[in-house]
DNA sequence: TACTATTTATAAGA
DNA sequence: CTCTTATAAATAGTA
């Protein structure tokens, strides 16, 4: 009898011949250099969160790179299971500590011309899946990081109002222009967090038009950063 | 007078140091292997489509990766901008033609446990959207896009439901095993391919227990792949 | 975070 | 699209 289960299409991908078994140590080398991994999930949490910072930023230049070679429209959202240890009272809109406390689980995402356009476009059907979900994940967890989300979305909404208003009459166009001074301290660092990697992306263009809108509604590094000021 | 735009982070990302311009034509060897090239569009329709093939699989690849490595929910979703030339009259339900009649523009989608549940997850709010939009895609282009996105998810929706119908009693939870037999051949070929790569990466676990859902709402290759059967 | 040493991803070309 | 080859990029393991 047939299964679906048998069917394997010739999508031959060219089957990676595992390293040697008899792997010679490397002896002399001041490392091991990259290693093969198993693809299956990390069970060591520090090495798990290296490797989720590593690959975070390649998937998403991956994503910015693609986009930009091929004109084409594509999304990347990734959501950090993480923890939501005691409930947070309600965050401070305008965001006067300028510290995102750490929420229940980050978002990444970068979208081209922006995320929510991509978004806007899949408009999920409500019901029309037709695989059975072979795994759930908490439901409460998944409120929380939606909470979580929507508070840092209205923040960054509202620093992003702010800076419009800052922004000189008739260039509109040219947001990112916009007078630094107009802002705290706190919310520029936020506000010029969330656009880093854009800008970092659009700099590779000829016309540095950006083509990309990336946000990372995460909290910042544990250390403070000191941003350096640079001509864009 | 400081500017947002002249805020740079120290994200030194290592500036890659570009490769010497007296670059010796390499002689001799069979192709020049792996070039620089600039992150930027590639005109050349051709080429762009190749890269866009390549890239494509590369991106989907690194979200399965990073998703089983780090335990981390994420999607990757992708629209080929592509042709809407003729509007095309009602699609047959169906599909009795098993030809996915090309519509306009292509979705591709990976994501984890599933595309559906991740984008569940973010549901935009209306109007939270505060960088000034800079592009504009055509509507009518999206509005066909997304239209034709939409009735491909019936079509996949209903072959879907004839699998599970198929699936035995009991072992919902296997729904992959179900009897080829109950498919037709043109069904069994573009649910097959659905399943494709979610399977391609289900296999690397040691419980064969899918963990993404993969979808690939665009017409198959134009001259008529033979598949392969295997044991999965 | 920074640095190797390798493994992967891919631009070209067939 | 598929396959090969030479190289550019990404990144696992360490310090």
């Amino acid at each position: 009898m047939a299964h679906v289960a048998d069917v394997i299409f010739s999508f031959a991908q060219t089957v990676i011949a595992p390293k040697d078994p008899a792997y010679s140590k490397a002896e002399g080398k001041k490392t091991k250099g990259k290693q093969v991994i198993e693809i299956r999930r990390i069970e060591n949490k520090e090495r798990r969160q290296v490797t989720f910072s590593k690959r975070k930023a390649g998937l998403l230049k991956k994503q910015s790179e693609f986009s930009l070679l091929c004109g084409a429209q594509a999304v990347v959202i990734i959501f950090s299971k993480k923890q939501e240890p005691h409930p947070q009272q309600g965050d401070n809109e305008a965001g006067k500590g300028g510290k995102p406390s750490g929420g229940g689980g980050n978002l990444f995402a970068m979208g081209t011309p922006s995320v929510d356009h991509v978004l806007r476009r899949v408009d999920p059907l409500p019901g029309d899946e037709f695989l059975p979900t072979l795994e759930h994940v908490d439901a409460a967890a998944e409120r929380a990081v939606v909470e979580s989300m929507r508070r840092r979305r209205r923040r960054m909404s509202a620093i992003g109002a702010k800076v419009l208003k800052a922004v000189p009459a008739g260039r509109e166009r040219f947001w990112w222009e916009a007078d630094v001074q107009a802002l705290g301290e706190a919310e520029l660092l936020e506000f010029a967090r969330a656009l880093q990697r854009l800008r970092d992306y659009a700099r590779r263009r000829p016309a540095y038009k950006p083509e990309h809108s990336s946000f990372e509604f995460a909290p910042g590094p544990r250390k403070k950063v000191r941003p350096k000021f640079a001509v864009f």
